[in-house]
DNA sequence: AAAAGGCCCTGGTCGC
DNA sequence: TGCGACCAGGGCCTTT
């Protein structure tokens, strides 16, 4: 499961490899991902210059614009996807669904459980359907405890179902919203809207110190998590509560709870929350 | 409008 | 050792 520290390295290790470069073509061998690959992509892009890489929520974008019309490429990782590096006519392994082929090197996704996605835009790409009703970046200044604050005001959910709906925050994960909360000392369940001011300040530099570190320690949320270049840069994040269920809360020792929200396990030390 | 549940998919783990 | 059941999860979509 990628979330938004692991994207954000991935784009950094592409990045390098793509821009300036001309796309040669690409090489389909399983379509069927999140949506279908647009059948016509070859076509689309073979002869486009990239631009530059960017990112918004997880959603990796290349910009392949020409001087007459804006172009994209959007790539996301789903929960198993990866992308590498490689250098051209290197033979796919299993779930390499996708390649985008840079002369001699081509950009490699691996997506086991197909919840990836790899699309063509043409226009302006904040209009992509996709992206238009996403919400604050997490790690940018307009992401604060009021903006926050006003944004769960009249929410009744429990705080970490809110949290992890991209129409607000982006990037949030379930990972992530475990150990923000805990961090920020608020139980899990507590309803969205009853939050104070102080509290969402709180919860918004749990947040934000949450993603960086996991963004200083190289991104790492999940066991496969492969570096653009190939290199197992995997580094197992102390989590305080995330997988922790039954075990000794890191702060206080009181035993970390489990439960499920909307479907998702939730961790939480029952003493630290409140 | 918001909330809740379904669905897509495969690999890993567990009990028998 | 083999096999089925179950879980993990991002996020769009549909239903309530």
């Amino acid at each position: 499961m990628p979330e938004l520290p692991e994207v954000e390295i991935t784009r950094r290790g592409i990045e390098p490899y793509l821009a300036g470069k001309i796309i040669t073509g690409v090489r389909v061998r399983e379509r069927r991902l999140r949506w279908p690959i647009p059948p016509n992509l070859s076509a689309r892009v073979t002869g486009r210059r990239i631009l530059g890489v960017t990112r918004r929520g997880k959603y990796i974008l290349i910009d392949c614009s020409s001087s007459d019309r804006a172009g994209w490429l959007i790539l996301h990782l789903g929960m198993s996807g990866s992308l590498r590096i490689m250098a051209a006519g290197t033979a796919a392994q299993p779930h390499e669904h996708f390649d985008l082929l840079l002369g001699n090197r081509l950009l490699r996704l691996r997506d086991p459980r197909r919840f990836g996605a790899v699309l063509w835009h043409t226009g302006d790409i904040a209009r992509h359907p996709l992206l238009a009703g996403l919400g604050a970046e997490p790690l940018e200044d307009g992401f604060s405890g009021g903006l926050l604050h006003r944004a769960l005001r009249a929410r009744t959910a429990p705080v970490k179902l809110v949290l992890m709906n991209a129409s607000i925050v982006v990037g949030v994960g379930n990972i992530y919203a475990n150990e923000s909360l805990f961090r920020a000392g608020i139980d899990p369940r507590a309803p969205a809207g009853r939050l104070s001011r102080t509290r969402c300040n709180r919860l918004v530099a749990a947040i934000k110190s949450t993603l960086k570190q996991a963004l200083a320690a190289g991104g790492s949320s999940l066991r496969d998590f492969v570096h653009s270049d190939g290199s197992s840069g995997y580094f197992q994040q102390q989590y305080y509560v995330y997988g922790r269920a039954g075990l000794p809360c890191r702060v206080c020792a009181t035993p970390i709870r489990q439960l499920r929200q909307g479907q998702r396990s939730t961790f939480y030390c029952p003493s630290c929350q409140k």
